[in-house]
DNA sequence: ATTGTTGCCATACCGCTGTATTATAATACA
DNA sequence: TGTATTATAATACAGCGGTATGGCAACAAT
């Protein structure tokens, strides 16, 4: 009987125009109207689809937490084959790396969650969970690397994982903030796995 | 003529009363009415030192960043004598790590203002002014410990400052987002700073 | 074609929060 | 002592922003 409209698409919509905002003014502009006004429709629709702007950012947190997840995993699971792990590790730097509008609006949105997540157990546990994962898949990778002797001996993976991890992330702040030129971020990231690699 | 009080001594109370309620409910939380209920005193008050929430917040910026200037250098400037510079680095890391609430505070409220300096030029420069600072000391410190011989030869000092302050802003990301613990952060300045030394 | 359900919008409402105004108490100086 | 000036407080004001409400249009099913 009723109008037929796909309602996961106009989230998502909707979700962009959060992210847009975001990116361009910071999380802490997105107000209602405004979102309204970025995806071209008027509020009482932003309300027809989330209840309560509560329930539209919780939405916009998962949407931004499986599309980072998505980016990584293609760039890990590309030619999978005989790609030394170095490679993988740099790729998925790139991947993370605020370094055009797009991964910059996800950063500053990324961030200004992180923020908020203080005060909400359930957002905390997924961003436990999200780091539980990605140091595991780090580490295997500086396993294999180590084994298949690419990389040096006596790298510790777990720490590596965490130290890695914290590297990309501090630099992902410093280009936020404008302190940090792309070129930098790369050279710093690219200088650390070099070191990682086995001295000829 | 008029009743005598010490308007800096104010300002800083007042300052420190945003800070903690940035350390506890971020500083999106610190609305006037509440700073003023924090530091005990009424609205009127918060009004009559500062002419309005911005100049505030401006005020708050500077006393933060020369707290923690003012611990960093103090950290550094110790027993300057023949200290090794890994324990100076690892001692300025300890500085600026958040763990305690007083360093929990200034850090949240740090990442807060970072994330609002995007559109205040005036901040953003003095952002870059304290990394290239930092940058530098940091450099210093490398360069010294290599002539040292206290650590690796090979090191890019620049591009090791840049490395160390990424991976110590990422940790204190994760520190404050509940992803790290105190102990694994630590870990994780030890192991990275241990492998600039030169190998026994 | 009728009808019931849904998409969409315009508008009203209300609490919160920064700012302005006014009043009162306190104190240093003449 | 008196008075000018400041510190502090209480209160009023106004705009912003999330939420609630009512209406109109569109479309599927009978």
């Amino acid at each position: 009987m009723p109008k037929k409209v796909d309602h996961e698409e106009r989230r998502r919509h909707l979700a962009e125009a959060v992210l847009r905002i975001a990116g361009r003014d910071g999380l802490g502009q997105a107000k209602l109207r405004d979102v309204a006004a970025e995806a071209g429709v008027s509020l009482g629709t932003v309300q027809h689809y989330f209840a309560s702007k509560d329930e539209m950012l919780r939405y916009v947190v998962g949407y931004l937490g499986e599309a980072v997840a998505q980016r990584i995993m293609t760039g890990m699971a590309e030619p999978a084959g005989g790609r030394p792990a170095g490679s993988f590790l740099l790729s998925m730097a790139v991947a993370v790396l605020p370094l055009d509008d797009r991964r910059r609006a996800e950063r500053r949105a990324g961030q200004a969650f992180a923020g908020l997540a203080a005060g909400v157990p359930e957002l905390n546990e997924d961003l436990r969970r999200g780091d539980r994962w990605l140091r595991g898949r780090i580490a295997e990778l500086i396993e294999q690397g180590t084994r298949d002797g690419e990389l040096r001996d006596g790298l510790d993976p777990a720490h590596e994982a965490v130290v890695l991890i914290a590297l990309i992330d501090g630099l992902a702040s410093g280009l936020l903030t404008g302190v940090r030129e792309p070129s930098q971020a790369l050279d710093a990231v690219r200088y650390h796995l070099d070191r990682l690699a086995r001295p000829v």
